[in-house]
DNA sequence: CATGAATGAGGATTCATTCAT
DNA sequence: TATGAATGAATCCTCATTCAT
């Protein structure tokens, strides 16, 4: 999960004797749950702090103050500001891998199934209000810290073959156009669904809508979802 | 279209030392036509510095490298960096006001004339990448600048109207839903067209997928205007 | 003399407008005695800094408290420690161009006149530690950021065509070897008295021998003369 | 050879916190082969690291790093970074302790055994450099390190006894000056010897001479023993 | 209107050193 | 002996803003 929170002493690219000595055989440099815990609290407070105030808007001193530890422990695990948010970003990329397996649509029929899953999209987006700002963050600063990242390309796989599944059933039981992709599908409910949340401060205000009462949610998923069905439906 | 633009010096909000000096006898400043291009200048560049980089990532001191003038004018006509930033948001929404209307669109049937609203919207989005990246700035900062414009609650109203008066007509000539309100319906195609633009950085990174290229824009365009049109069919 | 202390606008690197405007025929920005007595503070005391602790023991804060100034007009003019460092080097080489012609030496014969070009050089030396030492701290640096200063290629060419000058009247008057290279000559004398200055403490401490006295200083000056008299004689 | 590394933990200067604990019973650390390599290994990289960069340029932990153990083991047996320092200065210059008695100088006349000494001090100047930068280093700390090790006294006698016994053969077969004293002899040519290696980065760019090529520096040579053959002779 | 000089208050980052095990 | 975790105190540098002319 913390690919990105480097070993300090990896900190150095440069070559490094083989420094075998006597300890071969110590399996792996013994991680105390401490070292792990420190550095899970700081990506923690730090996703907060990055997804609230974007990533110059966030503060180093604001963010270890907030933590259980010292701004010291920051660089000593990220290494620069730079580097403690794209441990951020990874680490909430690859939080939503495969959420919606607890779904179990395969027991529904497809439309239904892919109703379904728009409707826990929509909900994940709502529930998850600092992964979108962050990935709103990334977005201004054009993805160059996502492009070092191309290790979250598998991340939505899960996703895209679940839909696949969906699209595949939905035609074989001639209740689905045959002629859908799965990626734009998803990228078509998805864009609703972020841009309720993204939006909703600059939308609500020049039309005076309410887009955070539960009535209001419950409301706006259920006409994605119906946008999604009549698109969708043979 | 300056109404942000105050009259310089006037009453700033924050702690300022006693300034009286002689300056009690100056008349109010002249607004000639030579300070208008000046600000219009600034603001220019101050769109694009701030749509490239946010709130925080601008730089006074760049934007005015940029300028015509020097740091001191922006100072003078928008008094601090959030003057400036609301300056250049409020001329950001006035001009979107009513762009639309260009496209004569009750010479068409209302199902034809609807695609095409959706299409052109999906076309401003795509030519006005600054404006969609300062919507999502203002969003990241929680809308607090855009609160202070409640003028700006008229700029959509002719989409508004323009929506339910076509909606009106396809229901009227039976080829619409009656249930469907232009406030959510413009909601439902801008975010999508909003979206392709906003996230194209990390969509596009995690997919593999082209969001730039005539011809992937093209599809996407008639991929948005199908929804629509789904939708919106009786 | 301060060519490098940038005029702070210079310091971005981007293309930039002509900048014509109506204030074409201006001469020059108007550079105030206090931008230049303000530059040429700092510059004398981080010479003392970086000449008495080196470019990595001096500090940006120590250099500021000794200063006029505050610590942002450092960064405001030198733009970097570094920055700061290279002006300081450059304006000590600078400082030392043709120090020599005050000499006179036409006058005298040839021998003579190498002999008191030696004794001089030996007393710059002494009374010149500051530039010693920028010296030798510039060679720990591996001569990084005098290599960026081609101009100062120039800086002793004065001095070597005074040499030859005298080398090849010594020659024409039957006096002076016919095989000597001023350049070469020069590094002889030169390093005799550098090391006197440059190695003081530890050659001192090694060989408990005085190096500051009047009187060590003075017998060591002769020994210098004499020992490039013997050389260079026929 | 170790002088300097101090029993481990001993009185450090700085306050140090209670620290009694159990350690009472410690017996004195074992000085196995093996804690000897270490410090052989810990010295040897850090002789390396500060001849680069200086005392204040190097870093403990890039000295760590590259070295066979971990940092805390250079504080376990050098306390501190100036005593490691120490123990490399003082080291560096152990080393050197009568290395010309290799040359056998009393098989030849002693112009020729002057002439010979300086040639190997010239090519010993070239093969350690790292030597050569750390008297530079050591200088520019205006000798503050070197001050503590009064038993360096003893490390050049060798060659200043070696000096007096060639001059004095000098002067009893009347082919050297009887006026000259060991001390100031070996300051002439070690100046310039030094000089080439010290001030090579400056003295090459100034006058775009070339300071390292064997032709160079074999002629460089040749001058050095020149002006000392040519100062000594009767 | 216009410009260069100046600045206080942060803000990111580094470093020698110590602690727990 | 040995190591990874941890840290306080600097240290370099930046930024929005103001002043003098």
């Amino acid at each position: 999960m913390h690919s990105l929170a480097k070993t300090p002493r990896a900190r150095g690219d440069r070559v490094r004797k083989a420094r075998a000595k006597t300890a071969a055989a110590k399996p792996a440099p013994v991680r105390t749950p401490d070292a792990e815990r420190t550095k899970a609290n700081i990506i923690d407070i730090a996703t907060k702090e990055f997804s609230e105030k974007g990533l110059d808007g966030a503060r180093i001193d604001e963010i270890a103050e907030k933590t259980r530890t010292s701004k010291r422990m920051i660089y000593y695990y990220f290494e620069s500001k730079d580097g403690l948010y794209l441990a951020v970003l990874e680490n909430a990329y690859r939080r939503i891998r495969g959420v919606e397996h607890a779904l179990d649509l395969d027991a529904k029929p497809p439309l239904e199934a892919l109703a379904d899953l728009v409707r826990f999209d929509f909900d994940y987006h709502l529930q998850n209000v600092d992964f979108i700002r962050l990935v709103m963050v990334e977005n201004i600063q054009k993805g160059r810290h996502i492009a070092k990242l191309p290790s979250l390309r598998a991340v939505n796989q899960p996703t895209i073959l679940m839909l696949r599944h969906i699209l595949d059933r939905g035609v074989r039981e001639g209740v689905m156009r045959a002629d859908l992709d799965p990626v734009d599908l998803h990228m078509t409910y998805t864009a609703m669904c972020f841009y309720f949340v993204s939006n909703r401060y600059t939308f609500s205000h020049i039309f005076k809508a309410d887009m955070v009462s539960p009535k209001a949610t419950a409301a706006r998923r259920e006409i994605v979802a119906d946008v999604v069905m009549r698109y969708v439906t043979k």
